[in-house]
DNA sequence: CGAAAATTTATGTCAAGCTTAAATTTTGGA
DNA sequence: TCCAAAATTTAAGCTTGACATAAATTTTCG
């Protein structure tokens, strides 16, 4: 996956825990773990909006694009 | 909202037609529409990412928090 | 005007965001 | 080296909403 949580520098930065960010922003400890991990297929942006807002910091410093030339072959499949 | 979507800014920057840019990452032209006015609560990383790789940006490009105070009362609901 | 292009509305499907609970693993101090 | 607390993972389920297609409505512009 192309897009890259980058949730842990931001909070070694910020030198907060884990667990007080999700009691922060009211997020289960589960699912920030997941998120954190890159388990998730996406974000819904009010739970973004909850991460930047404790976190004083942009949605790109969250989430950074790692560049992959497979992801313009999206919509060319039936290739073979 | 306070996630704001900047995909306008963007395509107009590139010189790229929305629909244009539909085609190119195979997401419906009605989609795309609701997601640059501001109309969808969340997207998926696959997306997020053919976007990326199709506008040759980064996430935070097309993805800014502005911030709102009432982001961090998410928790604390029942204060009345 | 009028037709083509773009946006919106309507409807529906299905993936997955997020939760709670429990199991498993990791961590760190005594 | 233990063991208990903390953190991560797994499991199961609820619910939202991403995204699609089709049709209606609006905008664009020659």
């Amino acid at each position: 996956m192309p897009i890259r949580i980058a949730l842990d520098e931001v909070l070694a930065a910020k030198k907060m825990k884990a667990k007080q960010l999700a009691t922060l922003i009211g997020v289960s400890e589960t699912h920030l773990s997941l998120f954190r991990s890159g388990k998730v297929r996406g974000v819904r942006f009010s739970t973004l909006a909850r991460l930047c807002a404790a976190l004083n910091c942009q949605a790109g410093d969250l989430l950074t694009y790692v560049h992959d030339e497979a992801d313009l072959a999206a919509s060319e499949e039936a290739i073979e």
